[in-house]
DNA sequence: TCCCAGGCTCTCT
DNA sequence: AGAGAGCATGGG
């Protein structure tokens, strides 16, 4: 369990096993965190955080109050997860504690769950560089401004907008399937929240009711932001590593943790830049 | 220039 | 149900 106390407006936690910034915050879960000087920031359910690793472990997270800890940052860096518990199991394998020692540190991030649907709408068939620009565009001509960052625009705006409006994110075909989305959850067929509290895969039938959703997409916004950490998106990275590494099947010592192993296999294979030849 | 990118839809069989 | 083309755009 993690320690944490507040000084100086800040949040210092510390006691919570590895957590590793850059392995969390730039591992393609989530686009919009981005490193200066050694400092993170980024901006998540309409806040806008700072945070930093110190030389002795503790991750500050600056310009945060207790209150503001507990009900958004606590559950959004998954800080209640034991991941050595995790880690110990999956370890099993030989292969699986290599990719996990190799991808030390990720915590899977618990996002807001329409930013996270749009985000791997926009994620499908395309790069994490264009990716992250396309997301900077809607949230600097949609979001709203707060002086210095942008919020990640609702749902209920993107549905009021034209897709010639949609234009200027340059997001090519998936332009219609954001639409799409943003329209099926401002007016309510789709209950993002309700999707939390319903079984793994009656979910991802409801999520694949959207026109620009398959099973990967479904499972990154089940995995990143409805708490399934059984879902295990298979991207094109997950495939090819599936295939060299475990002949086609996850060793079962994964299965109850089947999300969490699946960022440590994605990090692992595109970070070595893994290929079907190796 | 060409291939590819955290895929999906549509069509044809 | 399974295979394959096409899709917008831009990075490497």
């Amino acid at each position: 369990m993690f320690k944490v106390k507040f000084e100086n407006n800040n949040a210092y936690i510390s006691d919570m096993g590895d957590f590793d910034l850059p392995h969390t915050l730039d591992c393609g879960q989530a686009f919009r965190w981005e490193e200066t000087d050694g400092r993170w920031h980024g901006a998540a359910f309409g806040r806008y955080l700072e945070l930093e690793k110190l030389n002795d472990g503790t991750v500050v997270l600056y310009g945060t109050d207790e209150n503001t800890f507990n009900t958004v940052w606590r559950s959004y860096f998954d800080l209640d997860r034991d991941y050595s518990e995790v880690i110990a199991a999956i370890s099993e394998n030989e292969t699986l504690k290599n990719a996990a020692e190799y991808a030390h540190g990720i915590r899977v991030l618990n996002q807001e769950p329409w930013e996270t649907l749009c985000s791997f709408i926009i994620s499908q068939n395309n790069n994490i560089k264009r990716i992250k620009g396309i997301i900077n565009r809607l949230c600097e001509n949609f979001g709203q401004d707060m002086g210095g960052w942008y919020t990640f625009p609702s749902a209920e705006k993107i549905a009021g907008l034209s897709l010639d409006e949609l234009g200027v994110l340059r997001s090519g075909f998936r332009a219609k399937y954001i639409l799409d989305a943003a329209k099926k959850v401002s007016g309510g067929e789709i209950d993002l929240e309700k999707l939390k509290t319903i079984p793994t895969d009656d979910a991802r039938k409801e999520l694949m009711k959207i026109t620009g959703v398959g099973p990967k997409v479904a499972d990154c916004v089940l995995l990143f932001s409805l708490g399934h950490t059984d879902a295990f998106p298979k991207d094109v990275w997950i495939k090819r590593a599936m295939e060299v590494l475990f002949g086609g099947e996850l060793p079962q010592a994964a299965v109850p943790y089947a999300g969490i192993a699946q960022q440590y296999i994605f990090f692992y294979a595109r970070d070595t830049k893994l290929s079907a030849d190796q």
